[in-house]
RNA sequence: GGCCCGUUCGUCUAGGGGUUAGGACGCGUCCCUUUCACGGACGAAACACGGGUUCGAUUCCCGUACGGGCUACCA
């Protein structure tokens, strides 16, 4: 019987998520709706020096924001296998037994270095011309640790408390083969793998222990997690292996990575010209905040959407999807292998197409802050208007003002282009009497509007519609006219063309 | 440097031994439009390179180049 899908999502709380981790995060959660699965936030904070304030809240935050929303975990309940956080799993001691287990066996070992002894094999190793130094089946053999010390020197070196870390004894020359569920068989040569710390001197697991650990005593059946991880999947292997589990391990997917647009490298916070966190995030240790997706107008279902085709696609030509339709259709077999760079531009498409969806009523309450911030208040039937009127052009809300503030600003400028090309004195005139027809105008409506343009035409001759925009709004372009002079309303478009025939 | 992973238009990608190599973003042209926009049509634009295997390779294999990741008592 196929074991129960479980996942996890298992940021470090070291600082805000950004779009990276949200899109790991995404993938587990997809992965375990797809099949009916569980999908579990764990923090995985045993290095207590990163620790970042906030950081931990700001990861739940952000899921909620996303609708990314574990079943299981911190900030989401806990479900039987609490506590979902690793300092708190520890005060259990099941790292330790872990370790211990692994001492026992023989496949792990007490290292006694001291931080400036390791320096200084690394350098000696550097001098010696040895590519990458790391502590491994060759060179343990000259650092104190229970394998080369008598065994009397470790007991009392151990009983005396003196510092020491737990390691990985990993075999000189063996080959260790996995499969992961996006790239295929990966082999590595345990000579590439050094003995990696499990328990450090401050009684912490690292990552590599205290997440097999979890995993095992989770139920895991899925680890997925960024491609960073694929050059330690190996001594990760060895752990379950040794602690007999090797069978029964989560089956692995390493996810391609997001890459910056220009420039290369994983996506990072430093790139300034687009966001890459969902929500503003305030580090500490900083002095200025990151905008968030949010912040900068972003629905979450644009965000969640782009994301998910960052690497994933449906296997045909449909992009926008909501988190429920991914949830439907995601599979690891349509992940891709190579890191995907992140285009602003198309995210930004993908912004419209969700604020296409919303109604107009929407629109006006989500635009509404914006003119209170400007001092302006109108009735909602106006601002409505108002949004139907601006929203073809926008990718955001806050874009409105700019497609439309001639509504609420008379202008101080008339389009130049327009009016050397188009304004004379013999227009003026006729303009004139197009005024004097649209004040005895009773029904203003932008169709009671549209036919009078078209009769007055018929009588004075052509009239430059484009020019009568100028006149009215300042500017060239902007929405549908004869909707614009409704919304305006008859007293405010007549003194504006008054004020034009004074200025031009 | 070493190890691992990767490589289809500028970007995200589909495809896959024989295709006019498809779509989307962006870009350009045109149409619609008495304004503006939406919309529509069209266009420019890709299989990194070199060897194999094969009747045939963009597709499979091997190299090279390039890109990325990792190389901590960080995750």
């Amino acid at each position: 019987m196929e074991k129960r899908v479980r996942v996890r999502f298992a940021p470090s709380p070291t600082g805000g998520l950004h779009m990276g981790g949200v899109r790991t995060a995404l993938f587990n959660y997809l992965f375990a709706k797809r099949h009916n699965g569980d999908f579990i936030l764990r923090i995985e904070d045993t290095d207590q020096t990163r620790f970042v304030e906030g950081a931990e809240e700001y990861i739940v935050n952000a899921l909620k924001w996303c609708g990314i929303e574990p079943n299981e975990g911190v900030g989401f309940g806990d479900g039987e296998h609490k506590p979902y956080r690793q300092s708190e799993r520890k005060t259990s001691g099941v790292y330790k037994k872990y370790a211990d287990k692994l001492i026992d066996s023989g496949h792990a070992y007490y290292a006694f270095d001291t931080s400036e002894e390791l320096d200084e094999m690394r350098k000696r190793l550097e001098a010696a011309k040895v590519v990458a130094p790391q502590y491994n089946a060759v060179t343990r053999q000259n650092m104190r640790n229970s394998l080369t010390l008598p065994e009397d020197e470790v007991t009392q070196l151990l009983d005396s408390g003196k510092p020491y870390v737990v390691r990985l004894k990993v075999p000189r020359n063996e080959e260790i083969r996995f499969q992961d569920i996006i790239r295929g068989w990966v082999v590595v040569n345990s000579s590439q793998v050094d003995d990696k710390v499990l328990l450090k001197s401050d009684g912490m697991p690292t990552y590599h222990l205290a997440h097999i650990v979890d995993d095992i005593e989770m139920k895991i059946s899925h680890a997925v997690r960024g491609e960073e991880w694929l050059p330690s999947a190996p001594a990760h292997i060895l752990i379950y292996r040794y602690l007999g589990l090797e069978n029964e391990m989560p089956k692995l997917a390493h996810l391609p990575l997001i890459l910056n647009p220009d420039g290369n490298g994983k996506i990072s916070k430093r790139e300034s010209r687009f966001p890459v966190f969902p929500l503003s995030w305030k580090d500490p240790r900083e002095n200025a905040p990151f905008i968030g997706y949010r912040e900068a107008g972003y629905y979450p279902e644009a965000f969640v959407n782009v994301l998910a085709l960052l690497g994933w696609n449906p296997g045909n030509n449909e992009e926008v999807f909501s988190i429920e339709d991914l949830s439907k259709l995601f599979d690891f077999e349509r992940v891709n292998k190579s890191g995907a760079k992140f285009d602003p531009e198309k995210a930004k498409w993908f912004n419209q197409q969700y604020l296409r969806k919303k109604t107009d009523k929407e629109l006006a309450i989500a635009f509404n802050p914006f003119l209170i911030e400007k001092g302006i208040q109108v009735s909602p039937s106006f601002l409505e208007e108002y949004c139907r009127l601006v929203k073809e052009k926008a990718q955001f809300v806050h874009e409105f003002w700019q497609y439309g503030s001639f509504i609420f600003e008379e202008p101080t400028a008339y389009d130049d282009k327009v009016i050397q090309k188009k304004w004379n004195p013999d227009v003026k005139q006729l303009f004139i009497k197009l005024k004097n027809k649209l004040e005895i105008l009773e029904n203003w409506t932008s169709h009671e509007l549209h036919e009078l343009f078209a009769s007055a035409q018929n009588e004075l001759g052509k009239l430059d519609m484009q020019l009568l925009r100028v006149l009215i709004t300042g500017v060239a372009g902007g929405p549908q006219l004869f909707d614009v002079m409704a919304l305006l309303g008859k007293e405010k478009t007549i003194k504006r063309l008054n004020t034009a025939f004074d200025k031009l």
